[in-house]
DNA sequence: AATGAATGAGGTTTCATTCAT
DNA sequence: TATGAATGAAACCTCATTCAT
């Protein structure tokens, strides 16, 4: 229900690729292998140095090619960031088979799957997070870019909540809206004090208590649990 | 009871001005005057341009000295940003009067309180959090000190709620420390959001429905809530 | 036989080419160009305004080029005199014709040549000679660079003396590594005091009297001297 | 016989004291002592790092005294250089007892112990001699002064060369000037190699080849050497 | 005579971006 | 489409010297 990594997420379909891509994309085969060998070079280099201490020459290096070439595919630095990250949506848009119960599972475990989903997608994207939080404070473009990833998942989840209230399984005095973001921001401070600062977290217990936590505070009556 | 802005904080009595100072403090009135004013005038600039993009030399000029000044007093623009933040710490620790409920008050007037305070604190510090998530992820020496900061918060709030479930108050199921994890993360992370990416709230709604989040999460039997 | 010029010399093909140079060869002939205008501007430099006076920026503006060319070729004011003594070791490793004597010359003729050559050599890169002594000073792989070259030079009049001494043409009660490193000692000083410090002297008047003080010291018999 | 270290050097008395020195001597008890602190701790910070890489700050901290003080003896760094040389040349000028051969002494007696106290004297003051080998590459007033030195020595020598070549006890085609500058440079700069930059030299040994070479060189007679 | 804070010109170095080939 | 050399604006930092106290 946070952040969740099961569905497409708006900015990689709106707000990057139309107003911030300029360059032509490649229209050779050979172009197209240039391209994304400078992705993955960004990816592995933002991986390993942040943004801001990485330079272009170590990206193009790891990527085996010329300074000028970079600049046939990309306007900047930044640029090639947004790619970089669009990348990482394509992989929260494709979570590991079996991440997400079916049918007619309880609410706990629907939520517990879907927080578990979170934390191992945000695992697995934890430098870029970083990344993430790290240009959001020196670009509002990235800034907006975060919020708006952020409100994406509130505005989903605070539907859910809605439709839990009206199901008379959920607390109704709690504004949804207000909740949504509240819990979202929980499990994500969460896994960014976890996985990116690095302190020390028993994960399995962390989903667990995270989702009473959640079915607490929501006031999701016992018997109906699951 | 998050972060909480009531107390003092370990790191700005520990941590920093011990092992991270090196140059001497000034002796005349003089050089104490100037040393402030370049603090005064970091903490400006940082505010208004952030870490990575704030230069030396706008510090120097708005404190009306010379570049060399600086480095009388501060080997780098790293611990000129410690200074900056130990100041933070000074009135974080010094929250407006009557911010704390005093005696036999209710449980919920303590905790709303306690996130009021907190948010408010937050709010005339934003640019410097905000400065604080910038820098820590550029510097381990200063994700050490993000993390350290949130330990502490986190810490003393795992003793508030063991406490309240020793005295039957509290969801005895709950971990105590993943709990506190939890519920500080929940608010530093909407602080963040609001206060420094822009997501508007109403904040008398949010401390409210925190609080009330909190009570549910714990479990706290409705008739004991105040 | 002192310093002799007359052949190449370890260190410009060893020592300094293989461990000092940490930048990549240029690998167009335009970069070539410029690496070449960079290390002769930088003996033009060098030579007028010493080490230590002397400016990048100079070594750019008279090589017409920009400052982060001078980086793209050299990592340090330091790198790029080990290629201008590189430079002058070419030159002393190419003697102009006629220096050395040939055939069955006399004693006297060969060292006479030899140290009149090294002082022509001298001459000619009497700037950079003083440039070395003054780095030397200030910097331990120079000094270890200014000892090897010294050491070359013992070691090989070291093995001549002793050929003199095993064909009963020198005092055989002297040591020949001592009185090597003492004559070569003895021309390498003058030809500092003469040549970069600047007390006058008859050139000519003072190769011969070096060469008679030689023979002398050597003993060499009257009758072989030529 | 070399840079002797047996007599008073001209330049300590003139060249130095008198056109180089603008600062009045202190006439306190007080401000003497201050003076001496900061030549000694200008001799201890310009040995262990030299010239160049010295601070004033260094000196005046070694001195425990303040930066301001400095200024009240000494016109610059340069200047308190001079008067450490000044006093480098009153070491040389006071050779332990018993140094030097008394009443009718052999000729290589006289000239061996000659040479030997000239490499003790440099080996105690190794460090400052590499000091005026290094400005001298600096200052033009310091190659002034390492000339006017070598040259107060080669000149004496030369006188006593004469005085042997009139006794028939020297070569009488050797030119005294030439003769007597080539022997010092050999001594000095063999100081040099193995005292500064480090050559390993077997001393005892070094001094009695020198010895030979100068007496071979010279054609003293085998039978009135001693 | 002593203090120590203040000065600021002057140097080095980086690296995103451009451009001739 | 690819190359890699060239650019040059910044930004940091040092330390001899001055000066108010």
């Amino acid at each position: 229900m946070p952040d969740s990594a099961t569905t497409p997420v708006s900015f990689a379909n709106r707000a990057i690729t139309e107003p911030w891509t300029t360059k032509e994309p490649p229209v050779t085969r050979r172009g197209e292998r240039t391209r994304q060998a400078l992705v993955q070079a960004a990816r592995t280099v933002f991986e390993r140095d942040g943004f801001i201490n990485s330079r272009l020459s170590d990206i193009t290096t790891e990527a085996r090619c010329s300074s000028g070439s970079f600049y046939t595919y990309f306007e900047s630095k930044e640029e090639v960031l947004v790619a970089v990250l669009e990348s990482m949506q394509d992989d929260m848009m494709h979570p590991g088979i079996g991440r997400l119960p079916e049918g007619d599972e309880s609410i706990r475990a629907v939520i517990e799957a879907s927080n578990r989903a979170y934390i191992e997608a945000y695992r697995r994207n934890a430098r870029l997070m970083m990344l993430l939080e790290q240009v959001a404070t020196l670009d509002p473009m990235f800034a907006a870019l975060r919020l708006e990833r952020a409100q994406t998942f509130a505005e989903r989840n605070s539907v859910k909540i809605k439709s839990l209230q009206e199901a008379g399984l959920a607390d109704t005095s709690l504004d949804p809206r207000t909740t949504s973001w509240a819990l979202s921001s929980m499990i994500s401070r969460l896994a960014y004090l976890g996985l990116v600062l690095g302190e020390p977290f028993d994960w399995d217990e962390l989903v667990g208590t995270i989702t009473t936590l959640w079915l607490n505070a929501l006031r999701v009556p016992e018997d109906r649990r699951g």
